[in-house]
DNA sequence: GCCCGGCGGTTTACGCCGTAAACGACCCGA
DNA sequence: TCGGGTCGTTTACGGCGTAAACCGCCGGGC
């Protein structure tokens, strides 16, 4: 049973990742090194070897080229790694039918926070290593907060609450509320995939000792075991964002209402 | 706005840490080394350098003695950021008076909830640089998450709300709604500190260049950007966890009403 | 008193890291 | 023909984690 949503349907997120073409196994590249093929090289690399494989060698290596070749177009690592995450987190506006993200596009906030939201998981699924990344990185700005991480997404969530009537104070605060949900959440699922597979190839030592920990002395954690590991993260996204955005619904009506009081949702 | 510290009142969890004597400056300590003092020093080391700066020669020279000289202790670095991890979330049991944790101490579940995520946030606070560790270190079992880290704190978390009448099915929901919110939350409120801090240490260059980057295509960044610069985190977390606990009491009380249906909470 | 084993810390050494700097090869317009 | 630019390589340096050899010292058995 892998990343199952529901018991038996398919998690609309989950995308199958096609092989970019002769992409994963050889070291070589015909020809010509440029700032794009090697954040995209970089990108593969995290997805097939993990974040801490990589290196500006090995990097190199996996262009057909030394390390030293690579700074001719990224001033050096820290650059590089804000080179990724600024591209992966692109993928948001090609993502679906041109740009889903443009205000005349969606039918109201809350369409407008759901696709986001999927929007972004998809993207934490289909890099679960990169995505610690783009958790980490320091902002542009003290007040961006991951994984929101472009001022441009920031704008378009900020301006679409405001169109619908949020105040400013509310609809910062509804900022807040959704980048904190996204985070702990996305986190934690792209963690427990990584934990997964890196459980997966490490199958050695004898079969036996293999054993999970000992869980005599926790009577609950014993009982509710076979439900802890159960991945029910589709649903329990779903179930989190709706309940989010019926919180942030009831703020927006109760200043409509009492239209005195700010609705300020903290 | 129910019990959110507003405005000008002081935040519960973060409490004054004092230096320990004579640890900020002189490389010196008198003698003995020991695996409990390696790891204080390397909490404090991380407190003051930052998570970067740690490395086992840095180390050493903070204690006094050669990087070589750990390894008598602590078998590799890997497993000195596993014991930080540990002795860090540890003080969550000698916090407060005794063990504020064990479920005869409090009154009810949600109480429980709220003095535990209390005291979650009080560690994140007091050790901001220490926390994305907590974070992101992988757990020792696949569906331990991050900042719960212990078996110890999983089993009570699942006992007190089995007693109080949780099903297996929500409890275990509920745990993973509870860790996703704390994490989210407190891992994007250190993070914010962190950056101002490296923002205030950081003022060279001519002052005037300094300037934050332009807004003048965001209009809504623009108007909103002095909200978005304040900190209301205490009272943020505060709403969030309320609205988490009355999610969570409405599960129960409907699994409660129509008993044969399970309350799922996802 | 002497010796000697092991405890606790140091020295040395190895391979890998990021990256500065010098160095070619190759191409193309004057 | 040539001289400079572009693009990648080579060499080198300091710092990293850590394996292995080394050594002073101290306490107990003879």
């Amino acid at each position: 049973m892998p990343t199952a949503t529901s018991d038996d349907d398919r998690d609309p997120d989950l995308v199958a990742v096609q092989e970019s073409p002769a992409a994963a196994g050889g070291p070589t590249r015909p020809t010509g090194l440029d700032r794009e093929r090697i954040l995209r090289a970089a990108v593969d690399f995290i997805d097939e070897h993990g974040l801490a494989a990589l290196t500006m060698r090995r990097l190199g290596a996996s262009l057909g080229v030394e390390a030293m070749a690579l700074y001719r177009y990224v001033p050096g690592r820290e650059d590089l790694l804000d080179g990724i995450v600024e591209r992966v987190t692109e993928t948001l506006f090609d993502d679906e039918d041109g740009d889903e993200l443009h205000i005349e596009q969606h039918t109201g906030w809350q369409d407008y926070l759901m696709r986001l939201a999927h929007g972004v998981r998809r993207i934490a699924l289909a890099h679960p290593s990169v995505f610690p990344l783009v958790a980490s990185r320091p902002p542009a700005a003290p007040w961006v907060r991951p994984p929101l991480r472009s001022l441009r997404v920031v704008e378009s969530f900020l301006g679409t609450l405001s169109e619908a009537g949020f105040s400013d104070q509310a609809a910062v605060a509804a900022y807040r509320a959704y980048s904190s949900f996204l985070l702990g959440h996305l986190l934690l699922e792209v963690t427990q995939i990584g934990a997964q597979v890196s459980l997966l190839d490490q199958p050695e030592g004898d079969p036996e000792a293999q054993r999970t920990t000992d869980l005599s002395e926790y009577p609950s954690l014993l009982r509710t075991e076979p439900l802890l590991s159960l991945d029910k993260s589709a649903a329990e996204f779903e179930e989190s964002l709706e309940n989010l955005l019926d919180r942030l619904e009831r703020v927006l009506h109760e200043a409509k209402n009492s239209d005195g009081e700010v609705g300020d949702l903290a």
